[in-house]
DNA sequence: CTCCTGTCCTGCCGGC
DNA sequence: TGCCGGCAGGACAGGA
């Protein structure tokens, strides 16, 4: 499910509980997610205090004291829970994962279809770590413009849309957002990524800032400090422009749904794309 | 290199 | 009511 604007309201949630907090237990309560979880992660982590949090792509940084990073991706069902101090913990089926805090606060990782990822790795290691050494810049950084969005698609057979969705290309965008973005930017999901260029290129550039920065401001809009009453951070009812609006009227056109059939629903490379073939082109 | 497919796993929804 | 197929927002490995 989340993408960039869910993992960054997820990691501010996070923040004011972990932010130089000290970690008295971490409990594994099974052997892996996608990946294993480090064999040791339990006994590395007791004691430990956190500096900082930071978000990379779709991860969760959680920078140690000592020099090391506890990282937490969601995947597509993953999410996290806060349970206060004194607050009763009922726990749910799937919650693979807790970290007990010296305050009294214990945050607990949920993950009914275990595509996400917890592992560690020292801060030193981070550049070159597989997961982290091929990902293209930061959507909402100074290192995404259009001449450098440009130059990580020249040459590209694929689609834009499949190309928006390589973590080389940019991080952060995800199948919804990349939908929104190319609809928000006129541009077919079916145009060749190579064939973007110039005014098409800046306005793509401008419109993946634009949906993720609003996805962003409404999710911290929408959450008092980013949290449910149950204690889940960050998701919240979003409503998206084109995705999973098959049929639906497009906000742009003025003409007869009726005729035109509204917004469209096709499949690239095994995910659906959303678009409206009046806008877009 | 690039591109495409298969894969991990559970939950949910619609159709019969 | 229950069963079944299809689908779900990520991202890897492996093969063409």
């Amino acid at each position: 499910m989340p993408e960039l604007p869910e993992v960054e309201t997820v990691m501010r949630g996070l923040e004011p509980f972990l932010t130089g907090a000290i970690i008295t237990k971490a409990q594994k309560n099974r052997p892996n997610l996608r990946i294993p979880f480090p064999a040791t992660i339990e006994h590395d982590l007791k004691g430990r205090t956190i500096t900082h949090l930071r978000r990379r792509a779709k991860y969760i940084l959680i920078h140690l004291k000592g020099g090391d990073i506890l990282v937490i991706h969601l995947g597509m069902s993953g999410s996290v829970s806060i349970i206060e101090k004194g607050q009763r913990y009922n726990s749910q089926t799937h919650d693979h994962f807790v970290l007990h805090l010296k305050s009294g606060v214990r945050v607990v990782y949920n993950d009914p279809r275990r595509f996400g990822m917890i592992f560690m790795m020292a801060e030193q290691d981070y550049a070159s770590h597989k997961y982290f050494v091929h990902l293209g810049p930061e959507p909402l950084g100074n290192d995404f413009s259009a001449p450098i969005l440009c130059a990580r698609l020249k040459g590209k057979q694929a689609s834009i849309k499949q190309a928006l969705l390589d973590q080389r290309v940019v991080v952060g965008v995800g199948n919804i957002y990349a939908c929104e973005a190319l609809y928000r930017a006129g541009i077919s999901p079916m145009k060749k990524a190579g064939s973007i260029k110039g005014e098409k290129a800046e306005l793509l550039v401008q419109a993946i800032r634009d949906v993720l920065k609003r996805a962003i401001k409404a999710g911290g809009s929408t959450l008092k400090d980013y949290k449910h009453a149950d204690g889940s951070l960050g998701y919240f009812q979003h409503q998206f422009t084109v995705y999973g609006r098959e049929k639906e009227a497009c906000q742009r056109c003025d003409c007869d749904i009726n005729k035109t059939g509204g917004i469209k629903r096709v499949v690239q490379s095994g995910r659906s794309t959303f678009y409206c073939p009046r806008k877009q082109n």
